[in-house]
DNA sequence: CTGAAAGCGCTAACAG
DNA sequence: CTGTTAGCGCTTTCAG
């Protein structure tokens, strides 16, 4: 059995309340006092038991993360990286980190763990029905990664617009004048911002794209490469591709690769997100790096502060850069 | 404030104690009134509270998913995968699951979270002295994906040694007869096992491999690419290198590209890990594919045993199969 | 099969 | 600044 505040309480010659305190508000003991108690902790091996703590205050001080998306893999590159970050942060805070995915969740909404959640931070495509859910039971809730129009929360998102100028000005001061993009069906609220910001940026540099220039596939290589295919069969194949992101980009490499077309002299390519795979391929893809660790970060910050009472922005962008390699 | 067991009782006129096991041990409650019970607790929405239950039966069901390996990503593919196989089988049984990582873990290894883990998932690059913690304390310990001499706990291994039997074979079998291996330092046992059953499988194929043709790397693809543009500028070029992964094959391919070498045709190349990439490359990587999702169902299965007292397997072996591609 | 009652370890008034 | 004390919500003997 673990030693418990009673314990501490006799050895170091104080209440329990005092023991009590010298963890949880130091401030309010007597520094001789705190070091009796230290010291009496210290021999019996003590530390404070935090499911009676928890009991006690009525509070579990415990959140989530949860991944929300369809696809087989939660955990990929992207968000497996801003779960990294949000792992680091919630250590280094009092607060306990519960990682799970919108699916599991949903079968057991109001199981004992989720009654447990203070706060959540919602990765990917929540559905406003969840936020309403947890709104509803008082959870706080933080989006990353995704807007929801008219859902009131915090919402952390990287620079989508601009990243998506930063390749159209990097392809045009290369002088392309011809530009596709292929799109995936992956995050509805993610490929539709790459998409929008690709017509109103090619748009405002004078770039006219032809309708079969802007093309959807499915989300994996494969579909990407064939759709890339016949992008690069036409009369008036274009000189440049923007895939919506790395995975989108690397069937247009394949593409290129298999019509003997030489990436970038004949056709350039871009992706977005520097995933790891940019580096793998040669040459290496030009791609727009997405800061997942601080987009993670302001998540717990904001989480943190809405539980604390404290107010947060309504919108925070966090800014991309674009990796110029050799695929440009 | 949620509804508690005493409003439970009340409304159903029913002792707290008869609540409790209606919940927590139905059999023990005749069907009738069990029945009133949940009536009255649907009524009232009320749902056990795990902290109060934690409380009184001095146990959590609390474990941990402790990633350990020095990388700067942590949640790589491979792990990120074991992961979510562990998070999926979490979340059907009555376990709550905590991930984290060793490093974040030796910074606060006394702290309450800590305290109430009652079984840990080691994967990756564990030693042996965090092992010893976990059981001084009780903890129950699997481990996942490495192997320490000496020390005795269940292991949930893939089998290399298979794969890379695969990988010859499969050479072999093409008329391959100057096969290289170029390793990278990441997981010291996984390489380890890899190189060995490499070393192995060969001689049993009467294959000789010269000492240059065995190689080590930095654990990236650049590297991996500096030092295949070393093997295969050899006069006795290899016809075929193995990647002790697929970043590193990936840099085995840029290599072989640079040095305007064809893939499959001029050298041929394998990897190991089956990750993402392998589709992304053209041609595409032929790898031996690890079944994370069976190795973390097993780590969850085998801890699951430990913490009923049951007995489980010290060592499981996962199999892995290979994929053939267009690399070789 | 069910009920009464004693905790589980800690916190938070309230009093001093 | 410190002590007393009454819970937090549930489980678990022990009786009945």
């Amino acid at each position: 059995m673990n030693p418990t505040i009673y314990d501490v309480s006799r050895l170091s010659g104080v209440s329990t309340a005092t023991v009590s305190r010298a963890f949880s508000d130091p401030d309010k003991v007597r520094e001789s006092t705190r070091r009796k108690v230290f010291e009496a902790a210290e021999v019996l091996h003590y530390y404070p038991n935090a499911i009676a703590r928890a009991m006690a205050r009525q509070r579990t001080d415990k959140i989530a993360f949860l991944i929300c998306k369809k696809d087989a893999t939660i955990l990929d590159e992207f968000y497996a990286s801003i779960c990294e970050s949000i792992m680091k942060e919630s250590n280094r805070s009092d607060y306990q980190l519960v990682i799970s995915t919108a699916s599991d969740w949903n079968q057991t909404p109001n199981t004992a763990q989720s009654r447990q959640i203070e706060g959540v931070i919602l990765g990917g495509s929540a559905s406003a029905d969840l936020v309403t859910e947890f709104q509803s039971r008082n959870t706080a809730v933080v989006m990353v990664n995704n807007r929801l129009p008219g859902v009131d929360v915090p919402y952390v998102l990287s620079d989508e617009y601009g990243g998506v100028r930063l390749v159209v000005e990097h392809l045009a001061s290369r002088g392309h004048k011809n530009i596709a993009m292929l799109a995936g069906r992956f995050s509805p609220y993610i490929v539709g911002e790459r998409y929008n910001a690709f017509l109103s940026v090619t748009k405002e540099f004078g770039l006219k794209v032809s309708a079969q220039n802007v093309k959807m596939c499915d989300a994996d290589v494969e579909s990407a490469a064939q759709a890339a295919e016949e992008l690069l069969r036409q009369k008036n194949r274009p000189t440049a591709v923007f895939g919506a992101n790395d995975v989108i980009a690397a069937g247009v490499m394949k593409a290129a690769r298999r019509l003997k077309l030489r990436v970038p002299e004949d056709v350039a390519v871009v992706g977005f997100d520097d995933s790891a795979v940019c580096t793998m391929l040669e040459p290496e893809l030009t791609s727009v790096h997405i800061n997942c660790q601080r987009m993670g970060e302001l998540g717990m910050e904001h989480l943190r502060a809405l539980l604390a009472g404290e107010t947060c922005p309504s919108v925070t962008v966090v800014p991309v850069e674009l990796k110029v390699r050799g695929s440009t």
